[in-house]
DNA sequence: TGTACATCAGTGAACGCGCGTTCACTGATGTAC
DNA sequence: TGTACATCAGTGAACGCGCGTTCACTGATGTAC
């Protein structure tokens, strides 16, 4: 079947894009116009025309694409969730705890985390601050997703010789000491611009949280509960 | 002098109230107000007029109190953190970690925060949404009053004999991993009613996190770093 | 105690503005024959 | 390849609304004498 004629005088401006294609470009101009804005602010003090101007689009255009802001935003977090979970699988190749020992796979995930942080800011910063933030659905989408991460990592642990007599609610209480700890250190990253936390201070500073928690993993007694 | 002289007949419907006394309730109306606006909201989601509709006042004298909305926002976290303030001044009556040995002084702590939690939920609410939140002038107040916090913590944790030689550095990594495993349980605290999560577990596992934090300090080794 | 004046918390009309959403439309792209 | 029609991303006018802020005001409270 001849699908493809290609038309080749007088394009019409827009190089021959599909239909389709084009669309495909405008949904994305208005994710990325939206991830811009919510660099400064909150996600809902965002205004539907604020994303289809950011986008170059008429207002009302926005509604081919989303249903509402609201609608956006949702699309939005697991956008950039797709960024992190990358980061947490290339981490899951050199797990955080390996016992009392595994001391500096901490630190090689912590560098990660950084790079990361700086590589994708815009990301980091819309899931931090909306994390407990104001728009009830996107919070909880960024909520399920932590869990997943905690999950995890609770798997990754409980194959850990060391941990084998671990209880389930024991390993997920570290997973969850763990992933919080890399939470607030990706906050304070993203201030580190400000005064006193340099970078490289906020790393050792987190690296030294969790070798704590590490050696307290180390100490603990899983039958005293 | 004759400072008082009382007026017995026809109140002018609000008791013999001083004006200066009666501008103070107004101005506690338009702080309860926000506060009570902020509960399932972002602080800059509210407007003028919302609160100064909650105090029952004309929007134009809202400018009687407060330049602006922010500079309300401001007193606002002021006003929170003077409950947490309380709270924390009655933690240090039993520190949070005297060494490997002081396990109960957590639990007690953490139910202290439950406490508080439970009968200061708008507070919390505000403090913790607001803290990674859209606003600068209040997310950097909020996070200069949690900076107190952690000093303290170093100062209380300076004075525990088992960590006489650790640095400063080390203390304050163990002070700020201690804080932030306390806000991160206030946060899941306010979102209890919501499924699986019971407050019970969450303090469990909260006590849990507490006690490897604490394990974790009874094995560190200052002279490693 | 009584009078005259100052203060000032709260009023109410008015403004210009950006908002979300509706609607009928346009014209390029896609499809059927 | 050419024609006729369908699709549909994007347009632009229009709407009613709540917003922050201005302004001149009112009238009870406070103060000076």
């Amino acid at each position: 079947m001849d699908t493809n004629t290609i038309s080749r005088v007088s394009e019409p401006r827009t190089a021959g894009e599909s239909r389709a294609a084009r669309k495909e470009r405008t949904r994305q101009a208005l994710l990325d116009g939206a991830l811009d804005l919510v660099g400064d602010r909150n996600f809902s003090s965002v205004s539907l025309r604020e994303v289809a101007r950011a986008a170059d689009i008429v207002p009302t255009a926005f509604y081919r694409h989303f249903g509402s802001l609201e609608e956006l935003g949702v699309v939005l977090v697991e956008e950039s969730m797709r960024v992190l979970r990358q980061m947490l699988r290339d981490t899951r190749r050199a797990p955080a705890a390996k016992g009392a020992s595994g001391t500096m796979r901490t630190s090689g995930s912590l560098h990660l985390l950084a790079d990361q942080v700086r590589a994708h800011p815009a990301q980091f910063r819309f899931l931090t601050r909306e994390r407990n933030g104001g728009v009830p659905e996107i919070r909880r989408a960024i909520d399920s997703e932590m869990r997943v991460f905690v999950s995890e990592l609770v798997v990754d642990l409980a194959r850990v010789p060391a941990l084998a007599d671990w209880s389930r609610a024991d390993l997920e209480a570290a997973a969850d000491l763990i992933v919080a700890t890399g939470a607030a250190t990706a906050v304070e990253l993203l201030d580190s611009d400000r005064p006193g936390g340099h970078e490289a201070q906020i790393v050792e500073r987190a690296e030294k949280q969790l070798r704590l928690v590490v050696l307290g993993m180390g100490a603990w007694d899983p039958q005293r509960s």
